[in-house]
DNA sequence: AGCACGATTAACT
DNA sequence: GTTAATCGTGCTC
């Protein structure tokens, strides 16, 4: 059983955080069951100027969270039906965050499937909505510990992920977002290597 | 107080 | 390829 990831960790340029997130464990302990997946894809959305980041819209009560300290989950809700999950970076008050985008489930793997019923197997986390439906995260995960296990949703060390088995690329869903935030490539997806798909707890 | 729209997904044609 | 679902947020009036 590994710790969690300090806060140390998330104190940096956000686009360093969101490439060294791939390959970590992100962990949740809900109703006594341990769900883990290993972090496939990111995003960086990075202070008031990025037009893509919802700081965009400077201190709010939706944008606050990322404006508090760094290791921290903001959680937003949008499309009337889906959450997200991120998780702050940078100095406390500089308002940026890391889009968790992908997951691969690697335990919990029962109750990952019975929470995305009738998905396939590929489907269940590969999407930011996905994996916080398989996850159970939803607003009241806004603001916990990543760095903490006690609130049940936290983030480990993980498996190595080299540099030829990342690719970059623009973000996803900024369609009315200009330039040169729509095409910056600010995302990050683990490519190449797959996943062992072994235990069944 | 009203309104347009979104860091998406699933289910269509 | 297109589109409905569905509602909180931030902006305009």
């Amino acid at each position: 059983m590994e710790q969690p990831l300090s806060p140390e960790f998330f104190a940096r340029p956000t686009l360093a955080v969101a490439r060294d997130l791939l390959g970590c464990r992100l962990v949740r302990s809900l109703d006594g069951i341990r769900l883990v997946g290993i972090i496939t894809e990111t995003e960086a959305y990075i202070g008031e100027t990025d037009l893509g980041c919802h700081a965009k819209a400077g201190r709010t009560k939706r944008t606050a969270p990322m404006y508090g300290p760094p290791g921290r989950a903001y959680v937003y809700f949008t499309y009337g039906m889906h959450w997200m999950l991120n998780a702050v970076t940078e100095a406390e008050a500089f308002p940026a965050a890391v889009l968790i985008r992908a997951v691969e489930t690697v335990e919990g793997l029962r109750v990952v499937e019975s929470r995305r019923e009738k998905a396939p197997r590929a489907d269940w986390t590969n999407g930011p909505a996905k994996l916080t439906a398989a996850f159970g995260i939803d607003s009241r995960q806004n603001t916990i510990d990543l760095t903490q296990t006690n609130s049940g949703l936290w983030i480990e060390p993980g498996i190595a992920i080299s540099d030829t088995n990342v690719t970059t690329g623009p973000r996803v869903g900024l369609n009315s977002v200009p330039e040169p935030w729509k095409s910056i490539p600010w995302r990050f997806k683990v490519s190449g290597i797959l996943f062992q798909t072994s235990s069944d707890t």
